[in-house]
DNA sequence: ACAAAACTTAACTTTAGGTTAACCTAGCAA
DNA sequence: TTGCTAGGTTAACCTAAAGTTAAGTTTTGT
């Protein structure tokens, strides 16, 4: 399966989280919450979302600053954020765009708006899908047809060599810590020994050739041409 | 030079296309108009704007129609679309989400506003520069893939060597002591002997060349370019 | 419900690379 | 000259991290 969009609502009312968590988990998206920005952006480190549901008015740390403070994380500078917002205050949107907001959404909430929008979002941030031959070195990924291909021969990989096989080659040459394939393929909240990854790298070498799946010892594994 | 943006804003009433020529132009980007939605497919088609704005409201082709016209066209189908509608149509902006579009601008039109929202637009779908690669005296650092590369060539540096590395490249010239070192690579609780760092600077200079890293004697190390 | 395939784990081995100790050299001051 | 200090060099040593294997477990397909 193509793993859920996770989207992280901050807000200081109970009442709008689980609004918001019953609409998005409707659709289909993982859903985490925090009631206020610092929470939030601690939540926002560990997890990684795909986007950010940010009210503005909130005690101790509002939108805006944590907004801020999350386009300072290297890790979450390209994380979707729009905000929640009283309607019709333009001028609290213009600050918001200038703090690094994508999108705003207005207080009170229109459920099925709500959705279109995050939907909009989603849409345009995930193009990890949409295409499906990727080509890199000799290796040819078809993710639709889950299906890899070396020098003409067609190589069937299990679900979570071909994930992680995946992943390293979204991005050739980037190193990839324990921590971020485990959070991409498991997911943040499932224990696998770090031993596992081992197996499944070990597997993919056997199976593509070593050279192109590189150790670097203490931070990563990447994968090169 | 990085290339202007390119939009498109297609809309039936020359005012409009006035006010909007003039506030995105006066932001450095590239405007066409179209009078119409078929024209504004035609336009589309040619340029290959980055951002096309739509007027829902229009003879002959509505906005919606358009949109959805001009996501089948392959080479446009990742084009960023917003809509110019009434205020508070909420009912018309679901609508417009589905048919593919990217964001709403109400009218009245408030100019910051739009302008703010047109950059939050394409700050996105132009991931262009910035980022990782930091090059000093012909040496070039990428601490995304854990590499450098000296006049071409790459070398893989391990981790604390290369730590070491980004930490004095970080600040060329200035002098980092052996206590700054220590705190910023191992962390001040850890306890590693003076010589450590010295044999990690060797292997630094051993790969990279002596001259980059200078001793100043009785205070510590910098990096030069 | 069975077998096969995929996944995870535990136990063990291997190794890269980090650290250190011991010694060397340069520069300088008395 | 001698002794002293600060850093340089080398190689041996040690350890955390990665590799390996095989044996459970779970999932999947028939």
């Amino acid at each position: 399966m193509v793993k859920k969009p996770k989207i992280l609502c901050v807000d200081d009312e109970q009442d709008i989280l689980d609004l918001l968590t019953f609409n998005l988990e409707k659709e289909g998206y993982e859903v985490c919450t925090a009631p206020n920005g610092r929470k939030g952006l601690e939540v926002a480190k560990r997890e990684i979302p795909d986007l950010i549901i940010l009210d503005v008015m909130m005690p101790e740390m509002d939108g805006m600053e944590t907004c801020r403070e999350i386009r300072e994380i290297p890790a979450l500078k390209d994380v979707l954020i729009t905000f929640l917002t009283a309607r019709n205050e333009d001028y609290s949107q213009i600050a918001g765009f200038e703090a690094g907001a994508d999108d705003f959404i207005t207080k009170p909430i229109r459920q099925r708006l709500l959705v279109s929008k995050v939907k909009a979002l989603l849409r345009r941030s995930t193009p990890s899908e949409a295409k499906q031959g990727v080509s890199i070195g000799g290796i040819e990924i078809d993710r639709e047809k889950y299906l890899v291909t070396k020098e003409g021969v067609q190589i069937q990989l299990p679900k979570k060599e071909f994930e992680l096989l995946v992943l390293l080659s979204s991005a050739p040459g980037r190193v990839f810590t324990r921590e971020n394939i485990l959070n991409s393929i498991w997911g943040n909240d499932v224990i696998v020994g770090d031993r596992t990854i081992d197996v499944h790298i070990r597997k993919l070498r056997e199976k593509l050739g070593d050279e192109n799946f590189k150790t670097i010892k203490g931070v990563g594994y990447k994968f090169e041409a």
